[in-house]
RNA sequence: GGGCGUGUAGCUCAGCUGGUUAGAGCGCCGCCCUGAUAAGGCGGAGGUCGGAGGUUCAAGUCCUCCCACGCCCA
């Protein structure tokens, strides 16, 4: 080392690696120097105008009513690391943060928190005071997302962010559902939902999902609390014929309602005659029996048996007489009361045969509209039958039950009558059944344009594939028109007026100054959409009636869908609207898997109807995080770490490099363990460090200091063009991962060439940086580009990693170039990603090494069997290869090779005769694809070779087995040490180690075994790397030997910096008077050592 | 019930268009190395590749059925 060294520009690294308080560091410094701000707003800047240089990202809205969590993190670390690269890359991405203001969650946390349950209540209560408390409670963890989005390092920009809520978000989506209503995307339906009579309202899935819930005592499978309703067997008598047919329901309120009877047109039906009572009926075989099993039906006499197609469109009688009006129609055609064909039959129960009220169930309603049924609904939403039903007029429907079966009873309907146990949804709130009915809603076609929507997809670049191609491509193919409405409060009210005399006369709004000007309102009066605000606008109808809003909101999803154009405000704002045209589609956006019916179809389906095109290139969906123990994560349960707690105890780019280091960012679920982040950190973010720190280390202890050539250094060096080939290797790969949105590829690559820079470059290449001037200007040279190589290095393979470490990434290019001043630019993430330079790759290099480090790797393999530390050296290395290239590359890294191994000379040759035998295989994959059956023999052939044969075989090139001439490509040979031989063999290569020791050898391992003592004791003393120090060695015998041998001597003293060596007989360590000693046995014999520090 | 995915070592996961002692990391047990390293290296134990059939000279890989789990939709 230089005795009179400068000073490095490089500073002292920290005592200890503390990866939190350096984030926190980044984190303020990005703050006080504006980066943060700085890269949004050079993302903004180039998504403006035509030309367009910016990488143009959507934001998928969370909903702000609970805290962050580990999905959102993950999604969060995805959608920062994209941008981050492509911002490196030349494409600065404008990023705005979005929130999720409407929907059902909101509504409910505020009803619990008023106390109040259901449309009635909210409607007493004020829809006007219930929206403002949606409106207050919406967002109110917005700082603790803040905080903790930032405290992930996530870039993005929370001034300029959207709101659903907002009025300019809002008048958008309803210029969406304006341009969607012109372009006769809009229809008025119907759809069957679950109603709770109690609150007199439509349900959601979610609502329903939230009802009360109990596991199936059989299957054990959670589901439906169950229940006990009547099961009910009733007789239809056929209009044509004097027999009836045999129906089976568990929903006896429905009855009044019947219009038609199912049966599976595939099905065999049986006629039979019951023989008790003579009556003459139809049902499917199989049930019939079933009927007779339990007793229910007496002896019957089998009639005929037809198939279900010839049931189909036979009349019958109505059951009840509440709607015979509509037996035909006005053209006398059949209309209701017959059997019609359905493929949902099945044979499960009942008796094949299935009652149809289209108005109250799924599947009634789609046979309903095919068979052209009315569809006739004498309920109202609170359950209560209507006028229509005079005789149960006013009663609850589930009340009804029991009135309803026993008229029918009187009236001779009923076969049988009993009970059936099974899971029924209910409601949430009251815990009552829920009825399903078919209401009225607003639905927007999506079935005609399946298509095209499938034909977008196909230009969508879905990570991982398989969700776009399968699950997505099915789910558009099999796409259902979309049902955009929903019976609530806090949402995007449906812009559509009509008339309340007459209900055909409507019109969409698509625009606030529309409003104003239909409704005679002053310009700018409007400036809420709110129900509060907009449902009391009216104006005169044509008929003289009042033009009124309906009651409907929008489905919440068809606002996430309108992002795209309604975060700005498209196409209101003329500055923001070629913008938005050259924005769509995005190049990238991220959600977890659950969007897929989610945002994704959303943005997709309504880009396709307004622009005909998809609204994003690339996509990553990520799967489900769940807890360690593999359950869901549950505040509950507590089965998880708060993820702030985790940032701050392992670091932040630890987190993120975990959870991008997995599956879960190819859409699979990832069991989230504290342990895995702490593991990040050890072998991901420490090798880095580490690294770091021992080039700070010696560039300080050296004076060294980098230069702007150091950047671009070209050493000669073999070792220097390894490292630097290795990392241009990286680079490609890590840019053709990232390119490939290949996420999950990104953080092995990085931890290979870590290990390819620790473990053998800076390994082998240790001694390089303490090379002292005295050795002259060659070791000069050397050392200098042993400093400018590492150096290099780091700033290229730290700079890569930057978009998923940002804090340690900028944190070390502060350090080594920022602070040093050889950097324009002042933060990583403001500079250009490392490119691979071609011409520093050495393909054929790479190969050379990776064969030294496998015979460095079969020699260590050979002293763990002969129990020989490395510590020890040996006479001789043999390496055998067939193959030139390894043979070459063996004796260029000879050097390498024997140190690695501490070994004193090599042999290197190409006949390993001598040391293995040589065994054949027949290559399957080559022998396979010619011989086909024949392989089995021909296989048996080859492997019953012997040695001889085989040698004889490697030396002609060519043999005849079998009856089939086999070349060398046909056949694998491979090698078997002998035994008895400290050899090891392994993919052409052939290692042996003459394990003899001579006197001199044991001496100079004894002197080793010395000098490792005495680095242990420098380094429990914590001295200085350069500090010299004078030493004692006291010992007898084989160590005294050692200790007068004059070259070990010098040997002990160059490798321990110690200025002088003093020897004495064997005596206890405090009893040698240095500052620093220590005791330790070497081959049984006692050797105390002593430090002084002159 | 339907769609999609997953099932490989104690744990987390690789295994390309089928090719013959099934791999890695973590954990465990030995041993080794260390003038940067909280690291690293070598070796070991540990697998009927969810199950059953089938196709094939050859199946973890392809086909069918079944089982379990997850997500979504009914």
């Amino acid at each position: 080392m230089s005795d009179h060294a400068a000073t490095s520009t490089l500073k002292a690294p920290p005592a200890s690696f503390d990866l939190p308080a350096l984030e926190e560091s980044i984190l303020h410094f990005w703050q006080t120097n504006e980066v943060e701000a700085r890269s949004l707003r050079q993302g903004a800047d180039a998504a403006t105008g035509d030309g367009r240089t910016s990488f143009a990202f959507y934001d998928g809205p969370p909903f702000a009513t609970g805290l962050p969590h580990y999905g959102h993190l993950l999604a969060g670390t995805i959608k920062d690391v994209v941008p981050r690269y492509q911002a490196m890359r030349g494409r600065p991405v404008e990023r705005r943060f979005g929130w999720d203001c409407h929907g059902l969650p909101i509504e409910s946390l505020v009803e619990n928190e008023l106390g109040i349950h259901g449309s009635a209540d909210i409607e007493a209560y004020g829809i006007e005071k219930f929206n403002a408390a949606c409106r207050a409670g919406v967002l109110r963890y917005t700082k603790e997302w803040e905080l903790a989005v930032r405290r992930m390092g996530r870039w993005i920009d929370f001034e300029n962010d959207y709101k659903t809520m907002d009025a300019s978000f809002m008048e958008t989506v309803w210029w969406v559902f304006r341009q969607l209503w012109d372009k006769g995307f809009i229809y008025e339906g119907h759809r069957v939902q679950p109603v709770s009579p109690a609150l007199g309202t439509p349900l959601s899935n979610f609502e329903v999902a939230q009802g009360p819930q109990e596991k199936d005592p059989v299957t054990r499978k959670e589901g439906h609390k169950r229940r006990q309703d009547p099961s009910l067997t009733v007789r239809f008598k056929l209009e044509d014929e004097d027999a009836y047919l045999w129906a089976w329901t568990t929903t006896p309120w429905t009855l009044p309602s019947n219009l038609a009877l199912a049966v599976h047109p595939d099905l065999e039906y049986v006629k039979f005659e019951v023989v008790e009572t003579g009556e003459i009926a139809f049902a499917e075989p199989g049930r019939l029996a079933d009927y007779q099993d339990k007793g229910k039906v007496g002896e019957i006499k089998e009639l005929a048996r037809i198939k279900g197609s010839e049931l189909v469109g036979r009349p019958y009688a109505p059951l009840l007489p509440y709607f015979e009006s509509y037996r035909v129609k006005e053209d006398g055609s059949r209309w209701a009361f017959k059997v019609v064909g359905a493929e949902y039959v099945t044979t499960d129960s009942g008796t094949g045969i299935v009652h149809q009220a289209p108005a109250f169930g799924e599947d009634d309603y789609q046979i309903g509209v095919k068979e052209g049924l009315p569809l006739l609904r004498p309920l109202d939403l609170s359950g209560k039958f209507s006028q229509a039903v005079p005789d149960f007029a006013g009663q609850n429907a589930k009340d009804a039950d029991k009135g309803i079966m026993a008229m029918l009873k009187d009236r001779g309907s009923v076969v049988d009558q009993d009970v059936y146990v099974h899971p029924y949804p209910h409601c949430y709130r009251t815990e009552e059944p829920l009825l399903y009915m078919a209401l009225s809603t607003w639905f927007m076609k999506v079935e005609q344009m399946r298509d095209t929507l499938v034909e977008y997809n196909e230009q969508i670049h879905w990570v991982p594939d398989h969700v776009g191609k399968k699950r997505f491509g099915n789910w558009l193919g099999g796409a259902r028109d979309w049902n955009l409405a929903r019976n609530r409060f806090w949402g995007t009210p449906l812009p559509i007026w009509r008339c309340d005399t007459d209900p055909s006369d409507m019109l969409c709004i698509g625009s606030v100054a529309e409003l104003e000007e239909l409704a005679g309102l002053e310009k700018g009066s409007v400036v809420d959409l709110h129900r509060e605000s907009v449902d009391g606008i009216t104006w005169a109808s044509k008929a003289g009636g009042l033009m009124r809003r309906v009651p409907e909101v929008f489905d919440c999803w068809f606002e996430s869908g309108s992002m795209p154009y309604a975060q700005n405000h498209y196409p209101f704002d003329p500055a923001k609207k070629g913008y938005v045209e050259n924005n769509l589609p995005a190049d990238f956006i991220a959600e977890g898997l659950d969007q897929t019916r989610g945002w994704f179809y959303t943005l997709h389906v309504l880009a396709t109807a307004l622009f005909e095109r998809p609204a994003f290139k690339n996509v990553i969906v990520n799967g489900l995080v769940l807890a360690e123990d593999g359950k869901k994560m549950s505040k509950r349960l507590k089965n998880y770490p708060d993820p702030t707690e985790v940032m701050d105890k392992y670091g932040a780019d630890a987190l993120r490099a975990y959870l991008i280091n997995s599956a879960v960012v190819r859409a699979e679920p990832m069991r989230f363990a504290e342990k895995g982040v702490r593991d990040t950190v050890r072998t991901v973010v420490l090798p880095l460090w580490n690294a770091y720190k021992f080039l700070s280390t010696y560039a300080l202890a050296d004076g060294w200091s980098p230069t702007k050539a150091d950047l671009e250094i070209r050493p000669q060096g073999t070792a220097d063009r390894w490292i630097l080939s290795r990392v241009q290797s990286f680079l490609t790969d890590l840019v053709s991962e990232y390119d490939d949105y290949a996420l999950s590829n990104v953080v092995p690559a990085f931890h290979r060439i870590c290990d390819d820079l620790n473990n053998w470059y800076i390994r082998r290449g240790r001694r390089r940086y303490w090379r002292s001037k005295e050795e002259g200007a060659e070791a000069e040279r050397d050392k200098a580009e042993a400093y400018g190589t590492l150096f290099r290095v780091l700033q290229t393979v730290s700079a890569a990693i930057a978009p998923v470490m940002p804090f340690f990434s900028e944190w070390m290019y502060q350090r080594l170039v920022v602070e040093t001043g050889l950097s324009a630019a002042d933060s990583v993430h403001l500079s250009a990603f490392p490119l691979a330079d071609a011409s520093l790759r050495d393909e054929a290099l790479e190969v050379e090494v990776a064969a030294v480090r496998q015979a460095v790797n079969l020699g260590l393999a050979i002293r763990e069997r002969e129990k020989i530390g490395v510590r020890r050296p040996l006479g001789t290395l043999t390496v055998a290869s067939v193959d030139e290239a390894v043979r070459a590359a063996v004796q260029t890294h000879a050097a390498d090779l024997l140190s690695e191994l501490n070994i004193k000379a090599l042999e290197v040759v190409a006949d390993d005769s001598g040391l293995v035998t040589l065994k054949a295989k027949a290559n399957f994959k080559v022998l396979g694809r010619k011989l086909g059956k024949r392989m089995k023999t021909v296989a048996g052939a080859v492997a019953a070779l012997t040695p001889e044969q085989v040698q004889a075989f490697v030396r002609d090139g060519s043999i005849e087995l079998e009856g089939e001439t086999l070349s060398p490509e046909d056949i694998l040979i491979e090698r078997e040490v002998a035994g008895g031989q400290s050899a090891e063999a392994a993919d052409g290569m052939t290692v042996l180690v003459d394990t003899e020791v001579t006197d001199s050898l044991r001496l100079e391992g004894l002197a080793r075994e010395v000098i490792s003592r005495v680095q242990n004791l420098r380094k429990t003393a914590d001295l200085d790397v350069s500090q010299s120090v004078e030493l004692v060695l006291a010992c007898d015998g084989a160590l005294a030997d050692v200790a007068k041998d004059a070259a070990l001597v010098e040997l002990i003293q160059a490798e321990t910096l110690a200025s002088a060596l003093t020897h004495q007989a064997h005596a206890e360590p405090d009893s040698l008077g240095t500052q620093h000693h220590a005791a330790d046995k070497i081959d049984g014999e006692k050797l105390s050592v002593g430090l002084r520090v002159s």
